[in-house]
DNA sequence: GCTATATACTTGCATTTTACAAATAAAAGA
DNA sequence: TCTTTTATTTGTAAAATGCAAGTATATAGC
């Protein structure tokens, strides 16, 4: 039914510049890739370097150097798997995890802004849709799956 | 309710993968931008410099190099405005027309396919929360909404 | 145990992308 | 006409990207 195309378009264009927008917090800037870095490493188990390039599909080369700007910044930190020196663990330092928090307030707060332009019932049949969304997205054979 | 963020996190980054994988076509290999921008000089009419970089809501300057490099590939053309020389209107190449309606039937088939992992009734819902939400984010005072 | 292969990650480029500041060029206003 | 505003481009310098090649550690086959 209809142009879904354009539906999505403006949605997409519509996100990039809510994640632009996110990412001042605690005195920092920081860009939407680093803070998805970060909202991932918080979310991970000390995940590995390769798990984290591939949740977010960053090329390893690329990713490695991103990590490493992230420990200059003293937001991240890298520590050698015990049991296999070849891994390293990510985690947040305490900073890291004082931005993650701060970037996770105000996401919340646009997001709840957002949502405040609908009612009670909409707001649960968005919440709903987006749900069915992302899991046909993760069904889909073409598409869309890294390893989330 | 519940985990907005966490939502929006997963689909923002699937939206960012299936725009990844839509742009090649016709041979050509394009950025996720320069599609943007391609999209965006179709859909509105000759349409100028300035009108696409804010509706992309990129920087112009960065915006001026990126078209300079769609006209070496010849998929777009600028004309100076006869009223005002200032401005100078986009348009697409016939080339430039065929990559975009390429990447729209293969944008389409990728939604289809996505898409065919719900319900007519689901898919109805979410066609309609996107709308929901594209409106509003419109009305959204903190965020997303350049010149659309 | 030793060599070959695989895996995790990093570095060397070379290209592309980005964005601020300053320049150019054309219109509008005083 | 002179000044100011608007649309676009260029200078430059920083950051992001990605392929190819490198290092280091683990595993497998013998």
């Amino acid at each position: 039914m209809e142009n879904k195309r354009e539906l999505f378009q403006i949605l997409t264009r519509r996100f990039v510049l809510l994640n632009k927008n996110c990412c001042t917090a605690e005195g920092i800037e920081i860009s939407t890739v680093h803070s998805h870095i970060i909202y991932e490493i918080e979310k991970q188990h000390s995940p590995t370097m390769q798990q984290i390039a591939d949740t977010l599909a960053i090329d390893v080369t690329t990713f490695s150097r991103q990590i490493q700007t992230l420990i200059k910044m003293q937001l991240v930190s890298k520590s050698p798997s015990l049991d296999d020196k070849r891994f390293f663990n990510l985690s947040l330092t305490a900073e890291g995890q004082k931005l993650a928090q701060s970037i996770e307030t105000s996401m919340n707060a646009y997001l709840d802004e957002i949502f405040s332009h609908m009612n009670e019932f909409e707001q649960e049949t968005v919440l709903r849709s987006i749900k069915l969304l992302n899991s046909a997205m993760a069904k889909s054979s073409v598409c869309c799956t890294p390893y989330l």
